[in-house]
DNA sequence: TTCATACTTGACTAAATTAGTCGGGAATTC
DNA sequence: GAATTCCCGACTAATTTAGTCAAGTATGAA
């Protein structure tokens, strides 16, 4: 169970962006070299978080990206699953056919894993970009 | 961020042998069948699970394992460490230098990710195979 | 205009991980 | 001695991850 570099990536970008670009476009080379990200990788990203809205771009010289929506609105949670970085502990969720309905036994262990991703989800919806650059993490 | 089978397939039969084995032998081909789990996926599973000390194994016939341990002395937590599914949320823990200790605006987001973690093994800490059994789940 | 910058997008790929399978052994009981 | 069951290592197919690459479009400045 460990978070690929998708998930952190992102909301490491994100953060710089919130933190360094104060309203004004910041390019995403910027971006990609004080977070020693790789530039094609972070492109991929931003696709994603501007057609989710979560940034908006300006092209060209002196363009960039700037956060469409206020720091603090947004959670890490959203961010997450807007790139496709699930928060997936139980795998019986699509079909309840092949899922963990058959035997009462294998319900058992549902509880647990639904309640595990309870609190990861509860964890980061409670948590907004702003908390993350002025360090309010418990 | 997603949970892989060892670790959900671990906790499934660790739960079935203390649900089902009371005190006697259970043997992993009854084990396989209730939870439709492969056997020689469980096999490899069991082994590190004896060799860590949750189970004991009885050979020949009417063998099997039973908990070596007291189903409610084991949490969840440490079936997943000991099977090697480990809760990583962090990539900066071996070495100092190429983690993210390298601009402070990396840092900001390591507090979110070691939170993220802290509160994912707190609350499998909290949880034994014996509150599984028994649905005491929240 | 022309050039440099920067976003836009899709296709492709190497490496790692996962989720197992397979085959043969060793111990124990009936 | 036969059936059962654990023991153990090697192997593998498929998936996912973590990117790279190439080509294009839009914009502002000189």
């Amino acid at each position: 169970m460990k978070l690929g570099t998708r998930g952190r990536y992102a909301v490491m970008a994100l953060v710089d962006l919130a933190y360094y670009g104060q309203g004004k476009p910041l390019a995403l080379t910027e971006i990609a070299q004080r977070q020693s990200l790789p530039l094609s990788y972070l492109e991929q990203l931003f696709l994603k978080l501007r057609q989710k809205g979560f940034v908006a771009s300006t092209r060209g010289h002196l363009g960039g990206y700037t956060l469409a929506r206020e720091a603090e609105a947004i959670r890490i949670s959203e961010i997450l699953e807007a790139i496709g970085e699930p928060l997936e502990t139980t795998r019986c969720d699509k079909s309840s056919a092949t899922g963990c309905l058959r035997t009462n036994a294998k319900c058992l262990t549902h509880a647990l894993w639904a309640g595990l991703g309870a609190q990861m989800q509860q964890y980061l919806d409670g948590i907004s970009l702003a908390d993350v650059c002025e360090r309010r993490i418990i």
